[in-house]
DNA sequence: ACAAAATATATCGTATGCGATATAATAAAT
DNA sequence: ATTTATTATATCGCATACGATATATTTTGT
């Protein structure tokens, strides 16, 4: 018998578990990140710096959905690392050129084994996966 | 062409969209749950709390998929709030049993309204909706 | 040209989310 | 019965993630 409040029971939430996953995939990754000393957020942006080489930070936050003040700490401390460097932009000094170095090209090497692990983990079909993708870019097309 | 480092790409993760999008779905929450006074992570506890009346913090974590050491801290808010409270419970004193108050339970008339209006922003067919919370699930029961 | 609007980052304060570790209470083992 | 192991929370330190706000630079409007 249906009830006024069940649409707010976890059970019968669809954000719930898209959460829930993706708390879940950030503890999954950590043990292999950890050999790279990198965390989740980090790894991501080297993935773009790896496929990039060079970017603004704009273009980081656009690519990576997340807002200038998560980036500026994270690119700093991957500064501290070694694996990109910061500066001014020349033609337009409001914006900040984020290049890699050689150590953080380097870094791919090692970075190279990781998907196929948590693909491991994963164990979802092919036809799953792209499912999922399909839906989840969907929603991040989606406004804003 | 294919390339060895391409997956390594953004665009060829799977776990990166589920990420984002989770990221997303916080923000999209924040102006109706800012009305309930509640964070995402307090907004779904309270559901489980509407739910249950009494729980175990354990049972909580395991609902949540969260670790005690993030839901400690935000029980003692919800509890300064005065939506819950805790003791320790009589037949085993290392159980914390959490109890909903009359306030907490007032709250969930207001919060009635706010699945409809997410539903909304997500915009979602309810075939995607369905393939997506049993992609989700399949994964969340997976190990751990 | 020059004030006003827009743009790109940076900083601040708050709230997670986690692993590691500590503590207290109960259960198991000998 | 007493030591040992297990279980349930709590605490600590670190790294996000966000909105709000401040600052610096460029663009627009007149």
């Amino acid at each position: 018998m249906k009830e006024k409040y069940d649409i707010l029971k976890l059970e019968n939430q669809i954000c719930f578990p898209i959460y829930a996953v993706s708390n879940k995939i950030v503890r999954k990754y950590k043990p292999f990140l950890d050999k790279l000393d990198l965390t989740y957020t980090q790894y991501i942006t080297m993935m773009v710096m790896w496929e990039k080489k060079k970017v603004n930070e704009k273009q980081l936050c656009e690519s990576l959905y997340l807002k200038s003040n998560t980036l500026a700490p994270l690119l700093k401390k991957l500064e501290a690392k070694g694996y990109i460097t910061k500066e001014k932009s020349k033609e337009d000094e409001r914006n900040l050129s984020i290049t890699i170095t050689k150590k953080g090209e380097k870094l791919k090497e090692k970075a190279v084994d990781v998907p196929s692990s948590l693909a491991k983990e994963m164990n979802l079909s092919p036809e799953k996966i792209k499912l999922l993708y399909e839906i989840l870019y969907e929603i991040l097309r989606k406004g804003e």
